[in-house]
DNA sequence: CTTTGTAATCGTAACGTTACGATTGCATCG
DNA sequence: CGATGCAATCGTAACGTTACGATTACAAAG
């Protein structure tokens, strides 16, 4: 409630004035400052966050668009920590952070649109990439500051912040045939995404050094939930050349999927070998002997952050681009 | 980038006239308002948020404060669909959703006080109440809408949605005791607060109707993560009177104590039985007979946006209280 | 031909802040 | 004693929006 107007009248000063006191200008006499703070602080003022932001056209905000699969379903569990990570440092930074949940109704880039105009955030998170994604180039034209989780496949530079999805996939799968296995089952999240496609060209990499073709009906796609992945994998052991091994997507289909095997009383470890990637460290403390790839979801986000803030900072400072290799953990 | 300055000049009209053909003013003719439609949509015209919230008050805008245990550890499963059912919910009812995060170094009250006096926000969302919790006076005072995410001991009425603790952990110490267990063991996660002391309030009562005296001993405070959960399992295994039952504080919980189990080569459902409160249906995946309480965080997370915008569109209107009772599945 | 009424549009001020140029007071210097 | 320089403070305008009262044009009524 208090604002600087308040705080001029009660010192006779002018509104410029406290203003810049605040600020510690150096035009203003240092008694003045003190006691411009300390009125300051007494009334409890804190800037309007509107009228500088109309003023100077810095809102110091971040908003981070959040792709929801459903609205039902729980979401993958790195989205936790990344939060945690990203709202943390954008606090930290000075910023507050905006989530914008989209569902999969909504047309990105249409989001991303209202987003721009109406001068309500400094900088965008935008995830999900897709192929040719229209949003980068929308956000380039327009000289919004933005940085993309994830990446896609462009001529133009953009700064992004990603999980090497092909080394995990590469990875996980050379794992699975260390331990023998040829039959190699991958699950998939988003059909068309990048990250999805990621995975697919580690694993069929991996495949083709090895020499084995690739088997359409061992890759699954769409797997958010620990239901469809229990189903599906439940599906697969029912076939008379079961898959001997699996990539899992995240936690869930990695719940989903030990939940199949144990209605057939199977575990892991011996006929069939499971990998996953992790980013809760869940499946260190489940009973079976799992592959696990980690990826430190809250370091991405705070990375994701500061990117972000120095695209906002320096708009035509060096484009960022990070990339986070995951560390594999055998489990035994 | 375009605002009504511009679309004016280029229809020769007023900023007034625009701005109110916008809203379709009764005062504006007809064939005006489709002119100025039109063109609005032509040059991709949003209202600028800050020039909106600085005449008018209202933001449109709310915001969360999301309380952190620490800065390395997962939090609470729980907080993943809250969130989901915040966004998607503040969005659907037009605002948009800030998340404020505080570690446990941050003054809950200053961080509260901050909010207020930007008017960067129309109301607040508070959780991780505590015994008479300063906060909710200030902001009745100071007449800032809000919503908690559980109750306090205090004489005056405020709004809050709540999920009933007491109910959930007098059940599941009903529960084990119908197993058969008498030494119970109980599993709370912030010491002091609202949520804990609920939790500790029921398990008492189910315990002084049963007649049995409660072992201080038993009672394990801070188990946030899956290692702390796990370490304090294990201590007690070693006791020579070990527990037989345990009411795990959250899904990590439970994922900490059966890793415990695990190790000495046990399993829940014949010594030892446990019960936990979950809200990502993980357990029920698990490997393991477990009984569940389940609440649907999606709905509680919907539930505070649709109680703070009444309190945001009628700040004189009843207040309202909600409590979720959870739905308890014995596991078979 | 002036008055009254009404529909449509306009102009000004204000929300709280900051940028920038103008102004004041006072000591110093030729 | 008037000119100059400097430190300190002030006033105005602007960001984009909306509220409110004023103004215009024109038709109908006296």
């Amino acid at each position: 409630m208090a604002n600087l107007k308040q705080i001029a009248a009660e010192l006779s000063l002018s509104v410029t004035t406290v203003s810049r006191a605040l600020k510690d200008g150096p035009e203003v006499h240092p008694a003045t400052i003190a006691r411009v703070k300390e009125a300051a602080k007494r009334v409890n003022y804190v800037p309007n966050h509107h009228g500088r932001a109309l003023k100077t056209g810095r809102t110091l905000t971040m908003t981070a668009v959040y792709p929801m699969e459903t609205q039902d379903h729980l979401s993958d569990l790195l989205k936790l920590p990344l939060i945690e990570g990203m709202t943390l440092a954008a606090r930290q930074a000075g910023y507050s952070l905006s989530i914008y949940s989209t569902t999969p109704d909504d047309d990105p880039v249409e989001s991303v649109q209202r987003q721009l105009q109406a001068g309500s955030t400094d900088g965008l998170i935008i995830t999900r990439m897709v192929s040719g994604d229209p949003r980068v180039k929308l956000l380039l034209d327009r000289g919004m500051p933005f940085v993309a989780f994830g990446r896609t496949d462009l001529d133009t530079a953009y700064p992004y912040v990603d999980i090497d999805n092909e080394q995990i996939a590469y990875e996980a799968t050379r794992r699975l045939m260390d331990k023998g296995c040829r039959r190699i089952a991958l699950q998939l999240l988003v059909p068309g995404d990048q990250a999805s496609a990621m995975r697919l060209s580690g694993y069929a990499r991996a495949m083709a050094e090895a020499g084995i073709p690739i088997d359409q009906s061992l890759i699954g796609h769409g797997m958010f939930t620990m239901e469809s992945s229990a189903a599906w994998f439940d599906r697969m052991l029912a076939w008379p050349d079961q898959p001997t091994g699996l990539a899992c997507a995240n936690e869930l289909g990695l719940l989903g999927a030990l939940h199949a095997l144990g209605r057939r009383g199977l575990a892991p470890g011996s006929d069939i070998h499971i990998v996953t990637r992790d980013s809760t460290r869940l499946s260190r403390f489940l009973p079976a002997k799992i592959g696990v790839h980690f990826v430190d979801m809250a370091a991405v986000g705070r990375k994701l952050v500061e990117v972000l803030e120095s695209r906002i900072v320096n708009p035509l400072g060096p484009v960022e681009t990070v990339l986070f290799k995951g560390e594999f953990d055998p489990g035994e």
